[in-house]
DNA sequence: TCTGGGGTCCTAGGACCC
DNA sequence: TCTGGGGTCCTAGGACCC
């Protein structure tokens, strides 16, 4: 019988800022999406405080209740930074890791020669120790049922950030009074359908008809039933899949209402993922890009929104899919609007081997080597140091980050400096 | 003034073919 | 008289995830 567990950082973006800034220890903390636009981590006390996940935060933080309230803007590098720190804790503490998002890990506990409770206890204090990410950890035969021992011990502050359920009556104890919605892979819409169904519990859903499943679900809820049944169809991914897709969409600071801003914009975006794209060792063989106008305060007739895709030879050049993305955006673009968001998005990814094309219309060698060195330059001073000058020079349509905290741990100038005397 | 970004997987339906 | 059926491939869109 395997055993999987989970382990996920507690209100993660959070305590990622906490563990740099020794003032917000005690106080509420919220971390805020992009373009400062609303909530999306919270602590313990923040959420007491009635703060909710997506909460716009030029309303939110006008509530006189919030007063004490800590926020930043969300600060992707660092978090990215401290993840892989804890996933290093975990490696060279449990046989097989699989990082499964940026805040949580499963871990294959089959077979170990130890207490479970007592080694997940031990991992825990590791973690936060080293790491300085508190975390809850729940376990059990598939991945499915330890996402929702990990839930339960996140709810539960009696349970200390643990919970097992390997144990069958344990486990439909649980079952009986955990909501179906609470379910990984149970999302909104499936949850309404098995409540019209008069499915509410777990406990409901493990004894359906499998076809019933299946008809309301797909076999995507057949498998979560069947996860939930304790028979394991998710295996522990040793080695990530590769990836399929790239992109890069941002809200703008402000809405673009010309042509020149939005060519500027979607190019730096081109730039942004074509880094992304060599940083990974890959190239992109199609592409598409959109743009949107605010649909939340667009009148009808001001409300555009289009988008392109092509096949393009596959590159991983900075300058071939900015002149593809552009070719793109001149296709969709309309004047007159206000557009509120942009993306261009990468598919049909490969391995960047070299492949020489046979009636190539590029000079692949000389774009490689102005890559290499553009992304050493960006490497070494700084990201933007250098970069197409069709991404602008003002840029003043860039997300606002107003409440961005130092890179701590991944630029040397916001490296901390510690005074002993 | 003001509500995120980046992914994966599955299905339905159209185009095309024999 | 009589107007099919079954396969593949691709794409758009939905649902879900963190």
């Amino acid at each position: 019988m395997p055993v999987f567990g989970l382990i996920d950082g507690n209100s993660f973006y959070c305590s990622c800022q906490r563990a740099f800034d020794a003032s917000v220890r005690n106080s509420p903390v919220v971390v805020l999406s992009n373009n400062d636009g609303c909530a999306i981590a919270r602590t313990a006390e923040a959420k007491q405080l009635g703060i909710k996940m997506g909460e716009p935060w030029h309303l939110a933080c006008r509530r006189p209740a919030l007063q004490g309230v800590r926020w930043y803007s969300s600060n992707y590098p660092l978090y990215a930074d401290m993840s892989r720190r804890m996933f290093q804790v975990l490696e060279y503490r449990v046989p097989r890791v699989e990082p499964y998002s940026i805040d949580e890990m499963f871990l294959d506990l089959t077979a170990l020669p130890y207490d479970l409770a007592t080694f997940c206890a031990d991992l825990r204090r590791d973690v936060l120790e080293i790491s300085k990410i508190p975390t809850c950890i729940g376990w059990g035969p598939t991945k499915t049922i330890a996402k929702v021992a990990n839930r339960i011990a996140k709810a539960d502050p009696a349970l200390q950030g643990l919970c097992d359920l390997n144990d069958t009556a344990l486990r439909h104890d649980w079952y009986r009074r955990t909501d179906i919605e609470d379910v990984w892979g149970i999302g909104h819409k499936g949850a309404e359908r098995l409540r019209r169904a008069g499915i509410h519990t777990i406990a409901d859903f493990v004894e359906m008809d499998t076809r019933a499943v299946r008809n309301l679900l797909t076999v995507v809820g057949a498998r979560v039933q069947a996860e939930l049944q304790g028979q394991s169809c998710l295996p522990l991914a040793d080695l990530a899949a590769p990836r399929q897709g790239l992109a890069c969409t941002r809200t703008f600071g402000r809405p673009i209402d010309n042509w020149s801003d939005l060519r500027e914009a979607v190019a730096s975006y081109a730039t942004t993922v074509a880094a992304k794209l060599r940083r990974d060792r890959l190239h992109a063989g199609s592409i598409s890009v959109f743009i949107r106008t605010n649909p939340r305060t667009s009148t009808e007739a001001g409300w555009y929104a289009n988008q392109q895709s092509i096949s393009i030879e596959p590159t991983n050049d900075t300058m071939a899919l900015i002149a593809a993305s552009l070719r793109l955006l001149r296709k969709i673009w309309k004047p007159g609007y206000r557009y509120f968001k942009a993306g261009v998005i990468l598919d049909a990814l490969a391995p960047a081997a070299r492949q020489g094309a046979l009636f190539s219309t590029r000079d692949p060698q000389r774009a490689e080597s102005v890559m290499a060195a553009m992304d050493a330059l960006n490497a070494r001073f700084g990201r933007g140091t250098v970069r197409p000058l069709a991404t602008g020079t003002r840029q003043d349509w860039r997300p606002r980050q107003a409440f961005l905290s130092p890179a701590y741990t991944t630029r040397f100038e916001d490296i901390m400096q510690v005074h002993a005397w």
